[in-house]
DNA sequence: AAAAGTTTGTTTAAAATTTGACAATCTTTA
DNA sequence: TAAAGATTGTCAAATTTTAAACAAACTTTT
């Protein structure tokens, strides 16, 4: 059932979560898919037919009770449960994720980091501490591990990936330029900065262009 | 002409760039759209049909010449080009962005951080100054600055957003969370972490439950 | 230099996604 | 409690995106 789920749905799951939680925090009890498209910018006939997906959460006549339907959404992400998480590389960037305390508060626990620098080895960022590359099967195997982010150079990120798939780690979140051609059934999210910013730059090339 | 370009080609076009670079590297010289396809893991039509709507590149009986294509995909993207960039926040990841030195080489310079906190005023990170949020506006008219990378809380997000488009911003890295909803012109490239790893619990808990 | 083999650019078909429409059903009003 | 109004869930149409197919044109081989 859930594996029907078309890409382009999950990819917009988050953000009509993200609106939920904004529209709890602003008092507002109920809303209809017509409000609701109007703050968010996309039709109201797509609301309907993406929450449909999983489930009737509305109304007819009242629309959808909003914090009823932001725990739905919340089960369906995934984000009611805990999740453990190493980060490997404690450079800038995995700094910054370990540092960011908003994930936690969705589910997301950074339990260590990991990276080849020994000048960092055993340093603590918000309670997570830095050990060697050395330790990663063993930490990985003892402590109920099942997410890894990936923030090295490019280069070492597919054979640490691959010891990490060994030892049960079951999905990526990987910031290196590189893709990560594992397994069929290992689940990578990518987040490349720099195309992200290529993309900035073409489209505004693109709009001088007109 | 070139605005008529769907989203989703532009989506593929860095990915394009990055593979070819990695091509480049490998000492190959040319390439067809059958081995490319295999590399990237995409269909041939779709490569060919991409990059038909640019112009044809390549040539019957040959492919495409790698290091051509590279430089042609290049000059579309605009890394070409010097883009003068500011970052508003100077805190984990406006320090990480601004020390990740690889957007340099394709033409994305930091030119300035800056931070409502006064104890970063006047430090440096690879060469560019942390200023005060007053400095702004002057800053941004003085240097020539394309694009700001948003790297502060939501709640001030739209507010900074809004007097940089006053001084000539065209174009924003949106790391806040929340929507940039500005005019329509402003471009605004999305870079929602806490989406990108709720998208990845998704996957996660659905792959559990076939 | 002719024949055989490749591979593109482009057309056409298929699949997926988005939008529009409306009966069914709930809420609110009188 | 009946009528009016609102809004969902869902079906059908339109649009967009992807994949397949193939003639045209180039490269390589003989």
């Amino acid at each position: 059932m859930k594996s029907e789920i078309s890409a382009a749905v999950v990819k917009r799951l988050p953000r009509y979560y993200r609106h939920l939680d904004e529209l709890i925090e602003s008092g507002v009890e109920r809303i209809s898919s017509g409000e609701l498209s109007k703050k968010m910018n996309i039709t109201a006939s797509q609301i309907r037919q993406d929450l449909n997906n999983f489930g009737g959460f509305g109304q007819q006549g009242y629309g959808y009770n909003v914090r009823y339907l932001y725990d739905e959404i919340g089960k369906i992400l995934g984000v009611d449960r805990q999740h453990n998480m190493i980060i490997v590389g404690a450079g800038n960037l995995g700094k910054a994720i370990a540092n960011y305390g908003n994930f936690e508060k969705r589910g997301f626990v950074v339990k260590a980091l990991f990276d080849a620098n020994e000048e960092l080895h055993g340093k603590e960022i918000r309670g997570a501490k830095v050990y060697g590359l050395d330790n990663l099967e063993e930490y990985v195997k003892n402590n109920d591990i099942e997410i890894a982010a990936i923030a090295i150079p490019k280069t070492y990120a597919l054979d640490v990936a691959r010891r990490l798939v060994e030892c049960g780690v079951k999905a990526f979140w990987n910031f290196a330029h590189t893709d990560l051609n594992i397994k069929e059934d290992v689940i990578v999210e990518n987040v490349h900065l720099s195309e992200s910013l290529m993309r900035l730059s073409y489209r505004l090339h693109s709009m001088e262009e007109r």
